[in-house]
DNA sequence: GTCTATACAGTGATAGAC
DNA sequence: GTCTATCACTGTATAGAC
């Protein structure tokens, strides 16, 4: 029998692959055990507060990933390229419409009120980090507000659409369709069709 | 001890109301009956199948509502009126963002595999509805395509993005500008302040 | 159509051997 | 840091009395 030994931070990424496809109360240890190897003994040596520690620390480390990725660059870079880099970010992040937003789908049940703290501090760090980024390019505040609304909007709602449908195109189509919107039209490139020539 | 007697027509809408809020991984027999009242006994009288067919009762119930009140008129009913009516539909079923999107929050866990076809079918035939609606104001069939797309999957970010940032004016103003990009701009009313005047 | 009792598998959680 | 055994409890599901 293989034996697998790990760290914390190998740990946090497959626990929380886990949780993103079954959501919190669909996670059972022994499904979270399936899905990562990692048995019952482990699982509650790393996270000594069970299965609601392991949630706390997936959604800080979703939310460290995205205030590196995403916010700190929209609140601190030239705003163009800032906005431009999130677009790239988020189709990478999100395998272009295949993953899903943890946060988000935690919003949409009772998970919610076990975590409302963090998923609020995330989706108004990004709505806000956007407009700001957003107002730096000369827009005005009311302008920059509503395309940072429905930008972040747009894009959750793709990544809801896209599992929906099965049309695995459907979130690049519509993350280009965000570029153009918040005047970075470059950002997304169009699918290449596989052609010959 | 009070003993309430129910027909199935009564019995659904409240099941509904429990999947919605708790998900279907959520949704235990004994919470089903903290929130509706109806014991064991009753809901497998009514689901012999237990969840699963509970679940999909309730999703064939969403989607005949929603068949009635939105994708059938969009589909026969005088484009622009149809469109409009859609956004009051939306705006009072989901109650201004308080309720949420059983077909979507099902999509985003594993919960969709057992429902795939419904939930698959309910997504595109809104999105063809409107687009078709979208046609037959004029619009050609590219822009058409987008413009319902763009609707659809808004809607679905907003709901999320309501219950996450705990913003509840934040559907609303979406909704505003759904109209507003389908060409109906007076389907959603502001909401008015409170003043004396 | 509803209630109660009961089944038995799966749940989160703990303790101790390795 | 991992494994196994074991805990009390909740999960879905069934049967039969009312």
């Amino acid at each position: 029998m293989t034996r697998t030994v790990y760290e914390k931070t190998d740990v946090i990424p497959l626990v929380a692959e886990a949780l993103r496809d079954l959501g919190y109360e669909g996670a059972s240890f022994s499904r979270i055990t399936e899905r990562t190897a990692l048995g019952k003994g482990s699982l509650y040596h790393f996270f000594p507060g069970g299965k609601e520690e392991m949630a706390a620390e997936v959604l800080a480390h979703v939310d460290a990933w995205f205030a590196t990725n995403v916010f700190r660059p929209l609140e601190e870079d030239e705003p163009q390229a800032a906005i431009a880099h999130m677009l790239t970010a988020v189709d990478d992040y999100f395998r272009s419409g295949q993953r899903i937003c943890l946060v988000g789908s935690f919003a949409l049940d009772a998970t919610r009120d076990r975590f409302v703290g963090a998923i609020q501090r995330y989706f108004v760090r990004w709505i806000s980090a956007l407009c700001g980024a957003l107002k730096r390019t000369g827009k005005d505040a009311d302008t920059a507000k509503h395309l940072a609304e429905d930008a972040v909007l747009a894009i959750q709602g793709a990544l809801v659409l896209t599992r929906a449908t099965m049309d695995n195109a459907l979130f690049s189509r519509a993350l280009k369709r965000i570029a153009i919107s918040l005047g970075v039209p470059s950002a997304i490139k169009t699918q290449r069709r596989q052609t010959k020539t």
